[in-house]
DNA sequence: CAATAGATCATCT
DNA sequence: GATGATCTATTGC
C-alpha cells in the first residue's frame, strides 16, 4: 500500500468535528488531509455552503432526493455531478436536521502523485492536479458512489485526517466562486499564497 | 496574457 | 426544457 509514514501519526476527524457551523468546519478543514485508497491531498481551499437561507446552496431547495444527505448526519460525504461531467466533493456539517456543508476546492497532492497524473493527463504541472473541485475528485477517484459515505470511520479507505503536530494554517477569506446568488458572502477560505489553490 | 465555446447529464421546474 | 458550486482547448490580442 502506497500510503506512507506521513499518515502513520494521523488521527481521523470525528463526527464532533463536523457537528458545528459550516463556516467553522470550513476554516478548520484547511490543512487537513483527504485520504482515499491510493491517493491523498492536503486541503488548501474550501467554501462553506449553508442552509435554506443560502440561495447559492443546494440546500436552499429544501429536502429533495439529492439534498437529503445535506440535512442528515455530519461527517458524511456529499458528492454530486456538475455540468454533466465533473464530480464535486463536500463534507456535511451542522447537527442532524440542519443543512450545511463544505465544498473542497483544492488540494496539495501528498500521496500517489503518479496515480493522479495518470488519472489527469491534462495536468502539465503538479499544481494543476488538484487545483479545482472537478480536478481533485478525478485525481483521487472520488465519484458519486461515495455520496453519503461516513468519512469519520478510522478503518475505512476514505477518511479526513489531522497530521500530528501540523499547525493551524493562516487563512485568507474571500467570496465564493462560480455562483450567481449570495455572491458577496465571505465563505471561501484558503491558505495564503499557496500554489495549489485554484485560479479565479 | 484574456476571453470564450463546447462538452454532457442529473436534477428540478 | 433549462440549468449548473467546471474544465479544457482554442482563439485572438
Amino acid at each position: 500500500m502506497p500510503l506512507p509514514d506521513l499518515l502513520r501519526d494521523s488521527t481521523v476527524l470525528t463526527p464532533e468535528f463536523f457537528n458545528r457551523r459550516a463556516e467553522d468546519v470550513a476554516r478548520d478543514l484547511l490543512g487537513k488531509v483527504i485520504v482515499n485508497a491510493d491517493t491523498a491531498g492536503r486541503i488548501v481551499e474550501v467554501e462553506a455552503y449553508l442552509g435554506v437561507s443560502d440561495l447559492a446552496a443546494h440546500a436552499a431547495a429544501g429536502i429533495t432526493p439529492r439534498t437529503r444527505v445535506l440535512f442528515g448526519a455530519p461527517g458524511r460525504a456529499y458528492v454530486y455531478l456538475i455540468y454533466g461531467m465533473y464530480e464535486c466533493l463536500n463534507f456535511v456539517a451542522e447537527p442532524e436536521g440542519e443543512a450545511g456543508c463544505v465544498l473542497i476546492r483544492a488540494l496539495e497532492p501528498i500521496c500517489g502523485l503518479s496515480t493522479m497524473h495518470h488519472r489527469r493527463p491534462a495536468a502539465r504541472r503538479v499544481e494543476d492536479l488538484c487545483s479545482g473541485p472537478g480536478k481533485l475528485t478525478r485525481a483521487l477517484a472520488i465519484t458519486r458512489d461515495l455520496n453519503g459515505a461516513d468519512v469519520t470511520i478510522a478503518r475505512s479507505t476514505f477518511t479526513v485526517r489531522h497530521l500530528a503536530g501540523s499547525p493551524a494554517p493562516d487563512i485568507d477569506i474571500s467570496t465564493r466562486i462560480g455562483i450567481s446568488k449570495c455572491v458577496d458572502w465571505p465563505l471561501r477560505f484558503s491558505i495564503p499564497k499557496n500554489p495549489f489553490v485554484s485560479r479565479r
